[in-house]
DNA sequence: TTCATTTCTTAATATAGATTAATGCACGCG
DNA sequence: CGCGTGCATTAATCTATATTAAGAAATGAA
């Protein structure tokens, strides 16, 4: 929390909300002006395809940032859902601080690192997707984020890494 | 080119060098403080996966801007190889001014904005992995990159969307 | 508690894309 | 100029993962 005041302004309206276990706090396709910084609890962002399948792009849980961050800065549609896994407490933020003086040079620099940190696990992501099989991918999500796997339920799992709740099945029974 | 002089300090030390086609200019592994402006020309970035094949990570053609962003700003080392696909005037600079106090408030908002940009990029090609087909990749390739596609071998088409050359050729095929 | 709904697992089958191999082409180099 | 190396294509086969289907286990609501 101390280090989310270091990027927003203290004077920045940032509004403290607590969410249910399953409550959508953001649709595809609006023009969200809002980050969502958890406080407590578990939320995940998410696409739906063309054939109604679900593709999770994000899970956040304590500390982290969730948000569409190019939607935000630039007001376009986003393409993500954000909902609630278990219930949550939530600060929502604007990132609109960019078009505005209110900000420091300091705020500034903390904030483009938190991009290029965000920026670094995409470029992984991306670059996993593309080199290493599912199960592989599986391994290397047990290792990044050891506190999540017994907070969700395995079609989530398996949502995130880009396969089918029955070849991630599979995949543990094998480990 | 104005464009980068928004967003360095003019006074920063960019370096204009001019490199020949299938020139390595960065190296998977070591720490580079080095970001590349492509004036003209060609440029891929990649990363080399342990069975030694090659992903394509990134093209960057005229006016685009091609650095491993993370290991810029965090110093570490870095996971792609950057080489010249076409004779290249590039400009060199560093990421550096995000420590110095040297950058202005409004370069400060100008690279952040660049940076959120990167990320939505990022965040679409994440997506587009985990929700379609070779054919539909490909198809959305052609859209997004119209001027590259007769200017690099369909092999790295193919490596840039996580297929084998065979792949692609059928897909071109039934096109 | 009971019933309904969702989640997880298993197995059979289908399919997209990988691998292997062979061929024709283009182009850079001696 | 001819030769070698890399590139693109095709085809045959293989494999990882998807799809479909069904039952068991867990969860949630009345």
């Amino acid at each position: 929390m101390d280090f989310l005041k270091e990027i927003i302004g203290a004077d920045t309206k940032a509004i403290h909300k607590n969410f249910k276990k399953k409550e959508i706090i953001q649709k595809q396709g609006v023009v969200s002006k809002n980050a969502f910084y958890v406080k407590t609890g578990l939320i995940r962002s998410y696409s739906i395809d063309e054939k109604g399948k679900e593709h999770i792009f994000m899970f956040g849980t304590e500390e982290w940032i969730i948000a569409d961050i190019e939607s935000n800065v630039f007001s376009k549609p986003t393409q993500l859902y954000i909902d609630t896994i278990e219930d949550s407490e939530i600060v929502v933020f604007s990132l609109d601080y960019l078009k505005t003086d209110q900000s420091t040079k300091e705020k500034l620099q903390k904030n483009s690192k938190l991009l290029a940190r965000r920026i670094g696990s995409l470029q992984r992501r991306v670059i996993q997707l593309m080199s290493s099989s599912a199960k592989e991918r599986y391994e290397m999500f047990l290792e990044t984020y050891p506190l999540i796997p017994n907070r969700i339920p395995q079609k989530m799992i398996a949502s995130y890494l880009g396969i089918t709740a029955e070849a991630l099945s599979k995949i543990r029974r094998e480990l």
